[in-house]
RNA sequence: GCGGAAGUGGCGGAAUUGGCAGACGCGCCAGCCUUAGGAGCUGGUGGCCGAAAGGCCGUAGGGGUUCGAGUCCCUUCUUCCGCACCA
C-alpha cells in the first residue's frame, strides 16, 4: 500500500530514542512520582505472536502517556525462559534446550525493538540464568529454614509406555500424548511442596486491600480458589470394628439426619484394613488400584461417570445411631477435607446422582422456605437450598444456619466432631521430574539426612548436556558428576536432589529482580525494592488470574515476613487483557493461526499493527483478528500524514505558546470550531488514559477530529496559522502514545524543536471544550419526537415550556391530556400522555 | 462437575451515571477523479412499510420494575476462559 514511509520513520525515531536515552528507569529518583509499569514476561517460545503484542501495546501506550505527565516509569522486559517446550524441542529435534531457548529470545527481542516498545532494555533479565536461579534456589533455602517447603507423598500421572511422569498437558482426554492407546495412570512419588496454606487467611484478607485496583472477576476467582469454608468434621464409628472411626469433613452438617452411606476416596488410609476380611476383597482391590491409577486432571476427574463399591462395612451416624453403609466413590478427593464424605442424596446433587445409580435411599431433611414441600419420590434433583429441618430427632425445626451451629457444638461436646474450617486451596507442589528448571538445592546424605545446599554454593548449576530422551526418571539422575557430591556436614559421599522447580517459582519474584537486576550479593536491593514497589500497574492476560498471581502475591508475604520488602502486596493495580483471536479461537501455534508480528510489521509499519490492536477492540476483551481492519488502520494514518504534510510548511515557523490563552471572541467561526473539537477530544482522550484506558474510543475520537479537521479545509482561509498549528500539534501529541513514529514525525515537521518524548501531555481547557447551545430531545411517552437548541443555563420550566412550544410537538400533543412532563436539564424532556 | 466472563447491524465495536441504540472503523452500494486501481475524494448503508413526509419493529429468548431499559431485577439458552505438572 502505497502510503508514507513507516519503515524509514520507525527506523529512524527508534534511533533517536536510544541515543537520548529516553525509556531508561532512574533508581530512587525523588524529584519526581515513580511509576512501575509491568507487563507479564513472555515465556520465549519462538515467534512473538500479536497475543503478545497486545499486551506490549497496551503497556507501551500507557508508559509513554504516564512519561509525558511527568513520571520516572520503569518499564521492564525479560524473558520465562525455563520450562516443557524447550525440553520437548531437545528431544524432538536434538537441540539443547539453551540453544533453543536464547535463539528464541534473540528472535523476539528484535520483534520487540522492532515495535519500539519503550523498555529499560538494561534491566532484561533471563530467568534460565545462573544469575537469575541461583536466587531461586536462595528463596527455596530461606522456605526450608522457615518450615516452608516441605517433603511428601503425592500423585502424578504417569505414563506405562514412556515410564515417565506427565504434564497435565500432555494428558489427553486420558490418554498419553505420544501413545494415544495408552491410558495415563497415575503413581505417588516423594516430592517438594510449599506451604502456601499457611498463608490461606493472609492472601484472603490481602483481597481487601487489592479491591478497586484489581477486576472484581479476579478477586472473586482468587477467593474462591482458596475456598475458605466453614463446615464440621463428624466422626462414623465402624459398625463391629475396634479400629479409629471414620472421619467426614461437611459444610452441611444440618443434612446428617439424611445421611444414606459414608463414601471414602479410593486413597483412603483406612480402606485397606475395612477390605481385610471382606468377602471378595480382592476385586475391590482391584477396583481400588483402577480408581487410584488415573490422570490426576482435575476437569477429567470431575466429568469422569461417577462410579463406585460398597466395602460391606458398615459406619454408625453418630447423630442418629443409624447403620449406613460404607462405599468407595470416585468423585470423592483425596487431598481434601479428609478424604471422606458423608453421602446425602437429597441435599447434595452429586450424592443425588450416586444414589440413584447404585440404590441408595433419597430422604429429606431439609424443607425449603419457599415454594411446596419436597418429596423424595418426586425429586429430580437435590435440593442444595438452607432451609427448616425434618426428621432429623431434635435438631428438627430448627434452621440451617441454628442447626449447623448447634450441632457442630454437640458433636465436640460429645467427643465425635467439631467445627472446622477448611480451604480449598492447596500446599503448592514444586518438584518437576524435568531438566530445563531450577535445581532444587538439596542434599541427600545417609548421616545427616535432608540437607540445604549452603548458601555459599549456591548457585546449584544445571549442567549443560544432559541426556533428555522424554523416557524413564528425571534427567539429572543420570548426570553422575551432578548427582555425586559431598555432604557439607559430614563431608561424606552424598546425593542431589534430581528434581528441578516449577517454573512458576521464577516467575512468582522476577518484578523484584528488575529492580536491581545485576545484584550478585542478594535477590535485590531493600532500597531499590522500596523505592520502586508496589508495582503501579500490572497488565497481562486473565488466564493467570489463579495461579501466578497467588504464588506471586504469597511470595510476597514470604519476603515481607523475611523483612525483605515492608509491603505485603506486590501490585497495586492489575488489568487484565483479552486474547487474541482469529476465526474465533485463541490465536496459539499449536491452533496454526498466529500472524507473526514482523510479517505485519514489514507489511504496514508497526504503527499501524498497534493502532489497529488499540483500535479494534477495548483492551479487555478479546479481540478478533482481521486483516481488513489493519487496512483502515494504515488508510486512517496516511491520511493524518497528508493532512499535515500539506499544512507543515505554513505553521512550520509560528512561534506557540501552548500554554497561552485562547479567548474565544476573536476567533473566526471555523476557528472555534477547530478549538472546540480539539479540545474536546483531548479531554476525552485525557479520560480513557487515566479511566477506563477504552483506546478504541480514543482513537474513534482522533479520527473523528482529524475528519472534521479536514471537512474544514481550505485551512489556509479564515484560520489563523497559530491555532491551526495548535490543532494539528495536539492531534501529533494524541496520537504518540499509541503510534509513537508517526507522531514523533509529524511533531517534527510541524517544526517543534523537541521531541515528543521530551514534551508533556497537553491540558486541555475545561473553558474551550463548551459549546454555545446544547441539544435537548423531546420524548412524548418515552420515544424520540423532537429536538430544540437551548442555552446550557436555561430554568428547567423554561425548556419545559419550549419543548412544548415547537411547533411540531404542539401538533402532536394538541388535544391529548397531559399526565405528566419529565425534564432531565440539558439532556430530555419527556411528555407522558394518557 | 466447580469457578469466572460474554451475547448489540453483514463484521469489529460505541452508548462512563437508567435518558437520541448503532459513534468510529471494516465491508458493501452509487458517484467523482485517474492511463490504471487492492490509491484518493463525495454520498449512502439495522429490518419492514412508504414516492416522500413519516410510521412500526429492533440490543440471545421469556417475564418484571420505570415517565423512560442495551444498561436494573428474575428466568432460560448459547459461547468462551480457568481448574493446581502448559506458561
Amino acid at each position: 500500500m502505497a502510503g508514507y514511509d513507516s519503515q524509514a520513520i520507525e527506523a529512524k525515531w527508534q534511533r533517536i530514542w536510544q541515543e537520548q536515552h529516553a525509556f531508561d528507569a532512574v533508581n530512587g529518583d525523588t524529584s519526581r512520582p515513580k511509576y512501575y509499569l509491568l507487563e507479564m514476561l513472555p515465556y520465549p517460545s519462538g515467534t512473538l505472536h500479536m497475543g503478545h503484542m497486545r499486551n506490549y501495546t497496551i503497556g507501551d501506550a500507557v508508559a509513554r502517556y504516564k512519561r509525558m505527565c511527568g513520571y520516572n516509569v520503569l518499564h521492564p522486559i525479560g524473558w520465562d525462559a525455563f520450562g516443557l517446550p524447550a525440553e520437548n524441542a531437545a528431544i524432538k529435534r536434538g537441540i539443547p534446550p539453551r540453544e533453543w531457548t536464547n535463539a528464541n529470545i534473540e528472535q523476539m527481542k528484535a520483534v520487540c525493538r522492532r515495535f519500539g516498545f519503550s523498555y529499560d532494555w538494561r534491566r532484561e533479565i533471563s530467568t534460565c540464568e545462573p544469575e537469575y536461579y541461583r536466587w531461586n534456589q536462595w528463596f527455596f533455602l530461606r522456605m526450608l529454614e522457615r518450615g516452608l517447603a516441605y517433603r511428601k507423598q503425592s500423585r502424578v500421572n504417569w505414563c506405562p509406555e514412556c515410564k515417565t511422569v506427565l504434564a497435565n498437558e500432555q494428558v489427553i482426554d486420558g490418554f498419553c500424548w505420544q501413545h494415544e492407546n495408552t491410558p495415563v495412570e497415575s503413581k505417588e512419588i516423594e516430592q517438594w511442596f510449599l506451604r502456601i496454606t499457611q498463608y490461606a487467611d493472609a492472601l484472603l484478607d490481602g483481597i481487601a486491600e487489592l479491591a478497586g485496583g484489581w477486576p472484581d472477576r479476579v478477586l472473586v476467582m482468587q477467593q474462591n480458589w482458596i475456598g475458605k469454608s466453614r463446615g464440621a468434621r463428624v466422626r462414623f464409628a465402624i459398625s463391629g470394628m475396634t479400629t479409629s472411626p471414620i472421619e467426614v469433613f461437611t459444610t452441611r452438617v444440618d443434612t446428617v439426619y439424611g445421611v444414606s452411606a459414608v463414601l471414602l476416596s479410593a486413597s483412603h488410609a483406612a480402606l485397606p484394613e475395612l477390605l481385610a476380611g471382606i468377602p471378595g476383597s480382592s476385586g475391590m482391590e482391584k477396583q481400588v488400584k483402577a480408581m487410584q491409577s488415573r490422570s490426576v486432571k482435575a476437569a477429567d476427574v470431575a466429568t469422569a461417570e461417577k462410579e463406585g463399591f460398597f466395602t460391606g462395612r458398615f459406619a454408625l451416624n453418630p447423630f442418629s445411631g443409624e447403620r449406613v453403609p460404607i462405599w468407595v466413590a470416585n468423585f470423592v478427593l483425596a487431598e481434601y477435607g479428609t478424604g471422606a464424605v458423608m453421602c446425602v442424596p437429597a441435599h447434595d446433587q452429586r450424592d443425588f446422582e450416586f444414589a440413584k445409580k447404585y440404590n441408595l435411599p433419597v430422604k429429606v431433611v431439609i424443607q425449603p422456605l419457599h415454594g411446596g414441600p419436597l418429596r423424595a419420590d418426586r425429586m429430580s434433583e437435590a435440593s442444595t437450598e438452607y432451609g427448616r429441618l425434618v426428621d432429623s430427632g431434635q435438631y428438627t425445626d430448627l434452621t440451617s444456619e441454628q442447626a449447623i451451629e448447634k450441632m457442630a457444638g454437640d458433636a465436640a461436646e460429645g467427643g465425635f466432631g467439631k467445627g472446622e474450617t477448611t480451604y480449598r486451596l492447596k500446599d503448592w507442589g514444586i518438584s518437576r521430574q524435568r531438566y530445563w528448571g531450577t535445581p532444587i538445592p538439596v542434599i541427600y546424605c545417609k548421616n545427616d539426612g535432608i540437607i540445604g545446599v549452603p548458601d555459599n554454593q549456591l548457585p546449584v548449576r544445571l549442567p549443560e548436556g544432559a541426556k533428555l530422551t522424554g523416557q524413564g526418571q528425571s534427567p539429572l539422575a543420570n548426570v553422575p558428576e551432578f548427582v555425586n557430591t559431598i555432604c557439607p556436614k559430614c563431608g561424606g559421599a552424598a546425593e542431589r536432589e534430581t528434581d528441578t522447580m516449577d517454573t512458576f517459582m521464577d516467575s512468582s519474584w522476577y518484578f523484584y529482580r528488575y529492580t536491581d537486576p545485576h545484584n550478585d550479593q542478594a535477590p535485590f536491593s531493600k532500597a531499590n525494592a522500596a523505592y520502586w514497589f508496589p508495582i503501579d500497574q500490572y497488565i497481562g492476560g486473565v488466564e493467570h488470574a489463579i495461579l501466578h498471581l497467588i504464588y506471586s502475591r504469597f511470595f510476597c508475604k514470604v519476603m515481607n515476613d523475611m523483612r525483605l520488602v515492608d509491603h505485603r502486596e506486590p501490585v497495586k493495580r492489575l488489568f487484565s487483557q483479552g486474547m487474541v483471536l482469529k476465526d474465533g479461537v485463541k490465536m496459539s501455534k499449536s491452533k496454526g493461526n498466529l500472524v507473526g508480528a514482523i510479517e505485519m510489521a514489514d507489511k504496514y509499519g508497526c504503527d499501524t499493527g498497534r493502532l489497529y490492536t488499540l483500535f479494534a477492540a477495548p483492551p479487555e476483551k478479546d479481540l478478533e483478528w482481521s486483516e481488513q481492519g489493519i487496512e483502515g488502520a494504515a488508510r486512517f494514518l496516511n491520511r493524518v500524514y497528508r493532512l499535515i504534510e500539506k499544512h507543515a510548511g505554513s505553521v512550520r515557523g509560528i512561534a506557540v505558546d501552548w500554554n497561552a490563552r485562547i479567548a474565544f471572541g476573536d476567533a473566526s467561526a471555523k476557528e472555534k470550531l477547530l478549538i472546540r473539537k480539539t479540545h474536546q477530544t483531548l479531554k476525552r482522550v485525557t479520560n480513557d488514559f487515566e479511566g477506563r484506558w477504552h483506546f478504541n474510543t480514543s482513537i474513534a475520537l482522533v479520527m473523528e477530529l482529524v475528519n472534521e479537521i479536514h471537512a474544514q479545509e481550505p485551512l489556509d482561509q479564515g484560520v489563523s496559522p497559530a491555532i491551526l498549528k495548535q490543532v494539528l500539534g495536539i492531534t501529533a501529541l494524541m496520537l504518540y502514545p499509541m503510534t509513537p513514529h508517526i507522531a514523533e514525525e509529524l511533531w517534527e515537521m510541524l517544526g517543534n524543536p523537541r521531541t515528543i518524548s521530551q514534551e508533556k501531555w497537553p491540558a486541555y481547557r475545561e473553558d474551550l471544550t463548551r459549546e454555545e447551545q446544547i441539544e435537548v430531545i423531546i420524548q412524548i411517552n418515552g420515544r424520540l419526537r423532537g429536538k430544540i437548541l437551548v442555552d446550557e443555563d436555561l430554568a428547567e420550566d423554561e425548556t419545559k415550556e419550549q419543548a412544548q412550544g415547537d411547533a411540531r410537538i404542539a401538533a402532536l400533543i394538541a388535544g391529548k391530556k397531559i399526565v405528566k412532563v419529565v425534564v432531565v436539564p440539558k439532556k430530555l424532556v419527556n411528555i407522558v400522555l394518557q
